[in-house]
DNA sequence: TTATCATATGAACAGTCATTCATATGTTCA
DNA sequence: TGAACATATGAATGACTGTTCATATGATAA
């Protein structure tokens, strides 16, 4: 039974050293959760929408959402789950609170998806 | 009415130059669409998992379940959705099917994310 | 203080998704 | 050909998630 991980196509595979290798080098289960969670983050147009206008100036929530055409509590629920995730920062001014982006991974991270998708 | 784009919080922001700039950077709904999936896609602990296997070799189906302590079944649906998102590539040897990284790009992408939660 | 503006938030609903189970496809060997 | 192995796949299910709606919080100005 391949399911139980007691042996597998043991004429091909490498096996025992691979399972060895792979387990040596694979992070942490809550490192991999981490990265998963992040990633999550980046897996919703509407926030990507988000990151793309931040990209160009800090901006208050009301701009944001006449911006994309949404409405301010659909942007104000996403805004609250890049900033959990550390993409975004804010401040506010008066009654208007502006976002802006966290640091440079944003752009790096979007960069490299951008290449992908245009092979 | 904010939420209608008529007007909006007219003495604090930019708003109109904003837009402008907003619009004219922002990338095309289909690109910006097709970035969400890609992420998506590294969304998932699974899938990150089967990625850091493949960081080390190419290894075929039966043994990244046992590597990873799934069933096949699991394995095999989650390699779908990573091969038509191009980021694996796979090829037959007799029964066995091996599985390795399409490109760097995965590399690079999985690179940034760890930069980011590791701060 | 009171009214108004800007933003945040909780609950509810609809849509999406990862896993499981059963089964199908495709390969090898006898 | 038939049996066993390796992988793929469709349907069903439970869990998760983005938006909406109503409302709360917080700040400003009269």
């Amino acid at each position: 039974m391949h399911q139980n991980g007691v042996e597998c196509c043991e004429s091909v595979c490498v096996h025992e050293e691979l399972l060895q290798k792979v387990t040596a080098q694979m992070p942490k289960e809550e490192a991999l959760y981490d990265l998963a969670e992040l990633f999550k983050v980046f897996g919703d147009s509407t926030r990507i929408r988000i990151l793309f206008v931040l990209f160009e100036a800090e901006v208050c929530v009301c701009d944001l959402a006449e911006a994309l055409q949404m409405t301010q509590s659909a942007v104000s629920h996403q805004l609250k789950i890049l900033k959990q995730a550390k993409l975004v920062k804010n401040r506010r001014a008066g009654k208007s609170i502006f976002y802006s982006l966290a640091d440079d991974h944003v752009r790096a991270i979007i960069g490299q998806g951008l290449e992908h998708i245009e092979e």
